[in-house]
DNA sequence: AAGATTTATGCGATATACGCAAAGATGAAG
DNA sequence: CTTCATCTTTGCGTATATCGCATAAATCTT
């Protein structure tokens, strides 16, 4: 038996003066407070106070300890107010990490806004495609791309982005534009691969669902050098449209199969982080943050 | 419910990494591990540790808990340690509180043989026949002389005394030496009274018991006036062998009426303290030694 | 691919702690 | 001097809480 409580009782025994008064303000039965104070010296082995049924005075032992328990009473109050989240404005370190593309051309450009909003948080961002173990690595929040299926994360979806195909004015200049998805069969089709091969995509449209095996020249497991190589007019791309806003507002792509939806329609972006409870004001106030950002209105064509 | 053992259980958690092997050096379930910290958690209303059921990793708020906590528990520990008794030698601050005549004459002269003895005792002592208590003015020990009636406060007996009577051989050869205790009604008998009055002297021998009323020109509430007196030819005086071991030793006084016993007796010497549990080793370490040098063969002539 | 180990939770049994009441003691008031 | 009120302590009954076990879900290792 140790404890705080024991240390508050006897340091509100000596201000008080009396067993009494003292379970009076902590709301015991001096009977529960002449216990406590008998367990204690039981356990420290020392009497701590002199007592009659009128006078009380410390002992030598009892001043010693007096002492010590009350500076260390106020040091655990100091650590849990230093803890305790304060109901105030968000506040401390959030470590971050993002997958390499929407990282660089959404995440990262939103930081300024949130740190105008939000001044006492200092984010440590990680932008990187690896898949980073949030708890082994202490990361207070992802954001990852496409379905989650880590369980024993959670998983808040902030935002979606529309799957769409595109390419450089040059190379449908050279190639022609494709029609229907079938037409892509014949294009040079870019794709996010870790090795040459070919892949599979599904669209739904005007004549129902319909799937193309496509293959080019070029396979990378980054977004932006797919964008790169499309708007040098290497081929067609198939990417969430937050990779290309860009370019296709500057004209550097163009999208194509524009009554076709591929399948799935879009890709979801979320925000993943270790647990629900006690989830800290800085991580709360980033995921509202971004998910608010990210709505439906979001203009994927934001300048980086 | 606050805790040091919810600190204790944390920090164990934090060094070690895992619950279960928390649980193990601690000697309790991992279920009740998890526990202590969910508790601890709520209580603080921060997440103190990322988890899942491989890895384990400090929040921010677990990284200032446990910081804090540690400094905790080595203070608590050091609080402990302080106010525990040493089983080694007695040490501190000795409150003591003497009657005058008995203080002055006996225990002075034996502090530096108990000092020899226990030298990290510090000892202040108190010289008054004023009665002080103990409880309300921080005294761990008292010396009193005669029966001890005060039930909230313990009383050993360390020593006892011949009550005798005596006087001066200079008054003994004006006045005659008394044969029998009726002769001292015609004697002049100095008596330990705040006022003038008479006194009823007490004895049992030869002749049985027997009782004188006495008077005389000096009336004292200091035992060592009353020997100064004697010993300047005044007149007879009743008094603890201890008053006047000395001057009979030096010849200063002579004891008459031998074969009688005053009555009662013998004065007492009693040892009164607060308390008996967890009796400070210094005070047991006085006590013990006042009680071994007054036993029945200490020479109360010692000089002072 | 399967086994072993980890954290989290429900549940039953044991322990603990609290308040009440009574006793012993002491200072204050009439 | 007596009575009364207050204080500390201890025994006792009850209510609360705590602990360990069993189980489930998840994940790393062989």
């Amino acid at each position: 038996m140790d404890s705080v409580a024991g240390m508050r009782i006897f340091t509100r025994v000596v201000e008080t003066g009396s067993f009494s008064a003292a379970g009076r303000q902590l709301s015991r039965a001096p009977s529960s407070v002449s216990r406590q104070i008998g367990e204690l010296e039981d356990e420290l082995g020392a009497r701590l106070l002199h007592r009659t049924t009128r006078k009380l005075s410390l002992t030598e032992a009892g001043r010693l300890y007096y002492e010590r328990a009350s500076k260390i009473l106020v040091d655990v109050d100091e650590a849990k107010l230093a803890v305790s989240q304060t109901d105030g404005a968000p506040s401390g370190i959030l470590r971050l990490t993002v997958p390499a593309s929407v990282g660089r051309l959404h995440v990262a450009p939103a930081l300024a806004a949130f740190h105008d909003r939000f001044p006492a948080v200092q984010v440590v961002l990680s932008v990187t495609d690896r898949l980073i173990d949030l708890v082994e690595e202490g990361f207070d929040l992802a954001i990852r791309v496409g379905a989650q299926r880590d369980s024993s994360l959670i998983a808040r979806k902030i935002g979606a982005a529309r799957r769409i195909v595109c390419a450089s004015p040059s190379y449908l200049r050279a190639a022609g534009a494709p029609k229907v998805p079938a037409d892509l069969a014949n294009h040079g089709c870019l794709t996010f691969r870790a090795h040459a091969g070919s892949n599979v995509w599904r669209f739904r449209g005007p004549g129902g669902a319909a799937q193309v095996r496509v293959s080019g020249s070029l396979f990378a497991t980054d977004g932006e050098v797919l964008t790169a190589a499309a708007v040098a007019g290497l081929g067609l791309i198939l990417v969430p449209e937050w990779l290309v806003g860009v370019e296709l507002k500057r004209g550097g792509l163009r999208e194509v199969l524009r009554q076709y939806e591929a399948v799935p329609q879009s890709t979801p972006l979320y925000a993943v982080y270790p647990h629900q409870r006690h989830l800290p004001p800085k991580v709360r106030a980033f995921v509202d943050f971004l998910a608010q950002r990210f709505a439906a209105a979001y203009a994927w064509d934001a300048r980086p």
